[in-house]
RNA sequence: GGGCACGUAGAUCAGCGGAAGAUCGCUGCUUUCGCAAAGCAGAGGUCGGGGGUUCAAAUCCCCCCGUGUCCA
C-alpha cells in the first residue's frame, strides 16, 4: 500500500511523526519518541500495575464511556446484533461488528440504520479457544466496540483523517491516556475481495484497536476504488478495561468479583475458562443456539462440555446452571434479553448436562471393556486408542486414562493428531446441478411487478409480455407465485397455455409453459392461477407460521425454524429443540395452533424498512433465514408471530381451517420436524386415515376402537404359529431321526459308535437340525445328503470321539467336486451340478469307518 | 456439511466367516410365615433394513435408516 495512504493531515497538523519500529520494522505514527511500536511483541506490557487511563473503569463504565464519547461526536448508538448471524448464511457467528452490516449495507444495497454509528457488539472467536484462560487476554466472546461510517460519492460522512482524530480523542481525551504513549502502526487489511489501509493502535504494549478503511476492490493486480467506502473500527472493550485497571490479567479486570469467587474452588486459569464460557454461553443460548453435534450447535456443546469437565474435577463444587445464572444476572444489567431468557437457557443446559452424562457413562463402559479384551489378548491400551475414543466417543484423554488400569501416556501432540485424522476429509461436494438454470435477461427488460404480495386472492389478471426465451415467459406484472421461501410455485394458465413452473431470477419472474412460448413481446395475455392449489398453499404457509409461534410458546424461545416446505398436499416445518417432543407437548402445540385458528386473528402482510422492522420485532423475524432487500415484507399474526416472509398468506387465521399434525420426528440432534396439513387437505387426510382405519378394522374383523388390541392378538397368534411350526418341524425331524436309526440299511455300527448315512429331502437348515438330533447320543456320525436344483449337498456331523466331521468331509469332497468346509463337529459341502452325490456319500462312509477303526 | 464409532434377547453387552451366547431382568418349581436370597427348570432373537461376495454371513463389501462423537 502506498505510503501516502497513511500520511494524514491530522498527523501532520498535530505533530505526529512517522517512525520505523526497531522491532517489527513497520512504520508507525506517534507523538512520542518510541523506538518501537507500542504493541506486543515489540513492546512488553507496561500498564500492569500502572494503569494508562485517567482512572480505572469497570467493564460497564468503559462501555458507556466509549459509546457516549461517540454519541457526543455525532454518532447514533445502536443496540447489539445477535451473536448468531441470522441475517447471513455464509457464517454461523457474528465475528466482528462490521458483520452486522454485511452484506447489504457494505455493498450499498441498503442504507445503514444510522450513519455514522457506534455500537458494542459481542462477537465470538473460536480460533483461540485453547488460549482462553491461559494467555490472560483471550476470550471466547468479547465486545467489539466500534464506530462505523459509510461514505458514498454523493454523501461523505468521514474517512481516515476524522477516524484517527476520533480515536485519538477517545483515548487521549475522554479516557485520559498520555497522548505521547499511543502509536498508530501502518498495516494493510484485506478480506472478501476488498482491501484498504488500516492502522493498528497500540498503547503500553497492548493493541487496543484496529482502524480499517475499506477502500479498494482487488481486480487482479490492480486496485479499483470502491463506490462505497467504509470505516470499520474495532476496539477491544475488555482490553480497554484491562488497561484502565492494570490488573495482572484481563480476566480480573473484566470479571472482577465473580472470578474471585470461582478461584476459591478452581485454579486461576480454569476459573477464567469457566467464567469466559459462561458469558459466551449466555449470549449464544439467549440468541437461540441449541447445543447439538453439528453446525452452530456444536460450538455451544463444546463450551458446555469443556465447562462441565472442569467442574467435574471439584465434586460438590459449583454447578453449571448456577454459574450461568449468576453471570446472566450480571450481563442482564446491560443486555436485558439475557435475563429474560434465563429459564429457557436453564432448561436447554440441563438437557445438555443429562446428555453428556449419558454419553460419558456409555463411553466409560466401552473403555473398560475394551481394555479387558485387549488384556485378555495380552495387549494394552495405546495412545492411538485414546485418539479413537476421543474422536468417536467424545472422551477426553484425561478422563479415559482415569478409567484404565494400565493407562498409556497421553501423546504430547494429542490434539494435533486429532486434527490430522480430520485432514483426509473430503471437501464438500456440491449438490447435483440445479435443473435447467433460468436464462439471463438484458438489463433493459423491466423488472416484474410482483402483485401477489398485495393481494393473494386474485387468481385472474392481465399482463403484457416483456420477454420470451424458449419455454419461459416474463410479464410486466404477475400474480403467479414463484418457488421460494419453502413454498412451491403456483400453477395455472397464460391464455390457453399451461404454466408448469414459476421461478424467480433477479428482478424477474419466469413463467414456464409447455414447449416454446408463442407470445410476441408486447402481447397482452390473461393469467389464471389454479385457485384450489393457491388456497391450499396459503393455508399451509400461514399454518407454518402458526406452528412456529406455537412451538416457541410451548417449548421456549430457543425454538427457531431451520427449514420449511409447503406443497399443496403436505407441509413440514423443522425447528431447533434439544429433544424429541413428548405426546403432551404435541397436544399443547396442537391446541395452541387450532386455538389461534378459531380466534380468527388478522394476518397482516406489509412492507417495512428493514432497520425499522428489526428494531420493532427483533431478529426472530429471520425464521426463514437471510432475506435480501432494504424493505422487508412482514407477515404478522397479530399478537402471536411476526416473520419476514415473501409467501402468500391468508388474511385471517380461521381461513386455515384446521391444522392436523401428521408426524413428528427428530431429523438430527437438536432439530425436530413436524409434518402437517391444513385446510381442505387436513380434512381429506383425516378422511383417508379414517378409511384406512376402517378397512384395517374390517379385515381384522374388529371395531375401530379395538384395533390395537386386535393387532396385539394377531401378533400373538403369529408368534404362536411360528412356535408351532418350529415344534412340528422338530417333531418331523425327530421322527425321521428315529426312522433312520432303526433302519439297518442306513446304519452301521463300528465299536461303540454308529454311522448313519441317508439321502433326505431337506434344506441346509434341516440337514443341520437332523444331524444334531442324530448326534444327541454321543458316538454318532451322521452323513446326510440332499439334492436341490441339481446340486448335491453333503452334510457331516459327528459326536463320535476321534471322528472329525471336517476330515470326513474333506475325504468325500473330491468324489463330487464339492466346495465347502466346517469344523470337527459339523461340515458341509456343495457339489458341482450333476456330480455323483452317491459316490460322495460312499466316500464319506469309508472315511468315517476308517476314522472309527483307528 | 464431512470424518469416525456403534445398532445382537426386555436391559447391558460378548461373539467379528463354519450348528446364535453371557449377566441382569422375566416365568415356573423347590426352600421361606413373609421379605430378601439361593438352587433348579424355562420362555424370550427374521443379530437395524436392503443388496452383494461365499459351499457357508451376526461376522466381509456396498447402499440406506437410526444413535453417538469429533471437526468446520
Amino acid at each position: 500500500m502506498d505510503a501516502a495512504e497513511y500520511d494524514l493531515p491530522y498527523f501532520r497538523r498535530n505533530g505526529f511523526r512517522r517512525r520505523t519500529c526497531a522491532g517489527c520494522g513497520s512504520a508507525f505514527w506517534t507523538l512520542g519518541d518510541h523506538e518501537r511500536c507500542q504493541e506486543a511483541p515489540c513492546q512488553e506490557y507496561t500498564f500492569l500495575g500502572r494503569p494508562i487511563f485517567g482512572k480505572p473503569y469497570e467493564l460497564r463504565a468503559m462501555r458507556e464511556a466509549f459509546l457516549s464519547h461517540f454519541e457526543r461526536e455525532g454518532h447514533t448508538r445502536l443496540r447489539r446484533y445477535p451473536t448468531v448471524a441470522r441475517w447471513r448464511n455464509d457464517v454461523f457467528f457474528t465475528q466482528a461488528s462490521i458483520y452486522d452490516f454485511q452484506p447489504w449495507v457494505t455493498s450499498g444495497a441498503l442504507p445503514p440504520p444510522a450513519n455514522p454509528l457506534t455500537i458494542s457488539q459481542p462477537v465470538l472467536r473460536f480460533i483461540d479457544l485453547e488460549e482462553v484462560g491461559r494467555s490472560g487476554r483471550h476470550f471466547t466472546l468479547f465486545e467489539m466496540m466500534a464506530h462505523h461510517a459509510f461514505n458514498r460519492p454523493d454523501h461523505e460522512v468521514y474517512f481516515k483523517d476524522r477516524t484517527v482524530e476520533l480515536c485519538h480523542g477517545l483515548l487521549a481525551g475522554t479516557l485520559g491516556a498520555d497522548p505521547r504513549g499511543i502509536t498508530y502502526k501502518e498495516e494493510v487489511w484485506e478480506g472478501g475481495g476488498n482491501l484498504g489501509p488500516s492502522l493498528s493502535v497500540g498503547i503500553a504494549g497492548l493493541e487496543v484497536a484496529t482502524l480499517v478503511f475499506m477502500e479498494y476492490v482487488r481486480d487482479g493486480d490492480a486496485l479499483r476504488p470502491m463506490p462505497l467506502t467504509v470505516v470499520d473500527t474495532g476496539y477491544g472493550l475488555e482490553r480497554l478495561t484491562w488497561a484502565s485497571q492494570g490488573t495482572r490479567t484481563a480476566y480480573e479486570a473484566v470479571f472482577g468479583r465473580e472470578l474471585e469467587e470461582l478461584r476459591r474452588s478452581f485454579p486461576p486459569h480454569e476459573a477464567a475458562v469457566l467464567i469466559d464460557h459462561a458469558r459466551a454461553l449466555n449470549f449464544l443460548l439467549t440468541d437461540g443456539v441449541v447445543p447439538s453435534n453439528s453446525k452452530a450447535g456444536y460450538f455451544a456443546r463444546l463450551l458446555l462440555r469443556r465447562s462441565l469437565r472442569i467442574l467435574s474435577k471439584v465434586p460438590g463444587g459449583p454447578e453449571l446452571p448456577s454459574i450461568l445464572e449468576r453471570t446472566a444476572r450480571e450481563i442482564a444489567r446491560d443486555f436485558p434479553e439475557v435475563g429474560e431468557h434465563r429459564d429457557d437457557v436453564r432448561k436447554v443446559v440441563e438437557a445438555e448436562i443429562e446428555k453428556y452424562g449419558e454419553a460419558l457413562e456409555r463411553a466409560r463402559q466401552t473403555i473398560r471393556r475394551t481394555e479387558e479384551r485387549l488384556r485378555a489378548d495380552g495387549r494394552t491400551v495405546t495412545g492411538d486408542d485414546l485418539l479413537v475414543w476421543y474422536d468417536s466417543l467424545g472422551v477426553p484423554p484425561e478422563v479415559a486414562v482415569e478409567e484404565l488400569k494400565s493407562p498409556p501416556a497421553i501423546p504430547d501432540d494429542f490434539y494435533t493428531r486429532v486434527a490430522a485424522r480430520h485432514e483426509a476429509e473430503k471437501p464438500t461436494v456440491d449438490e447435483e446441478a440445479p435443473e435447467t438454470p433460468l436464462p439471463e435477461l438484458p438489463t433493459t427488460v423491466p423488472p416484474t411487478e410482483v402483485l401477489y404480495y398485495l393481494d393473494p386472492y386474485t387468481v385472474s389478471f392481465e399482463g403484457r409480455v416483456v420477454a420470451t426465451i424458449g419455454p419461459y415467459v416474463v410479464l410486466d406484472r404477475t400474480f403467479f407465485y414463484p418457488t421460494g421461501g419453502g413454498q412451491v410455485a403456483d400453477r395455472g394458465h397464460l391464455d390457453d397455455l399451461e404454466v408448469v413452473d414459476v421461478a424467480r431470477r433477479g428482478p424477474w419472474i419466469f413463467h414456464k409453459v409447455e414447449g416454446a412460448a408463442p407470445f410476441a413481446p408486447g402481447a397482452k395475455v390473461r393469467g389464471r392461477i389454479d385457485p384450489v392449489r393457491r388456497t391450499q398453499l396459503m393455508q399451509h404457509h400461514t399454518a407454518t407460521h402458526l406452528l412456529n409461534g406455537a412451538l416457541r410458546e410451548v417449548l421456549g424461545p430457543h425454538v427457531w425454524q431451520t427449514g420449511a416446505y409447503k406443497a399443496p398436499d403436505v407441509a413440514r416445518i423443522d425447528v431447533t429443540h434439544y429433544r424429541g417432543l413428548s405426546a403432551e407437548e404435541l397436544r399443547r402445540v396442537d391446541r395452541t395452533v387450532n386455538g389461534i385458528v378459531r380466534e380468527n386473528r388478522p394476518v397482516k402482510s406489509y412492507f417495512e424498512n428493514r432497520s425499522e422492522a428489526e428494531r420493532r420485532f427483533g431478529f426472530t423475524l429471520y425464521q426463514g433465514g437471510a432475506v435480501p432487500g432494504k424493505e422487508l415484507r412482514i407477515v404478522e399474526i397479530e399478537g402471536f408471530d411476526v416473520e419476514a416472509c415473501g409467501g402468500t398468506h391468508c388474511t385471517h387465521t380461521s381461513e386455515v381451517g384446521a391444522v392436523s399434525l401428521l408426524d413428528v420426528e427428530r431429523i438430527q440432534d437438536g432439530v425436530v420436524r413436524l409434518t402437517f396439513a391444513s385446510g381442505d387437505r387436513a380434512l381429506e387426510l383425516r378422511e383417508e386415515h379414517e378409511a384406512i382405519l376402517k378397512e384395517a378394522a374390517r379385515r381384522l374383523g374388529v371395531a375401530v376402537v379395538e384395533l390395537p388390541a386386535g393387532i396385539d392378538r394377531l401378533l400373538a397368534e403369529v408368534a404362536a404359529g411360528r412356535r408351532t411350526a418350529k415344534t412340528l418341524r422338530q417333531g418331523d425331524l425327530e421322527a425321521t431321526a428315529e426312522a433312520l436309526l432303526g433302519d439297518p440299511a442306513r446304519t452301521e455300527t463300528v465299536g461303540a459308535s454308529t454311522i448313519v448315512a441317508a439321502n433326505v429331502e431337506l434344506d441346509r437348515g434341516g440337514l443341520m437340525e437332523l444331524s444334531r438330533l442324530l448326534g444327541r447320543v454321543p458316538g454318532r456320525v451322521a452323513i446326510l445328503a440332499a439334492e436341490r436344483d441339481g446340486k448335491g449337498t453333503l452334510f457331516v456331523g459327528s459326536t463320535a470321539p476321534g471322528v472329525s466331521a471336517l476330515e470326513v468331509l474333506e475325504a468325500a469332497k473330491g468324489a463330487f467336486n464339492g466346495k465347502g468346509g466346517g469344523n470337527p463337529s459339523a461340515a458341509t459341502a456343495v457339489g458341482e451340478p450333476g456330480a455323483p452325490l452317491a459316490a460322495a456319500v460312499g466316500a464319506a462312509r469309508t472315511a468315517a469307518r476308517a476314522a472309527l477303526a483307528r
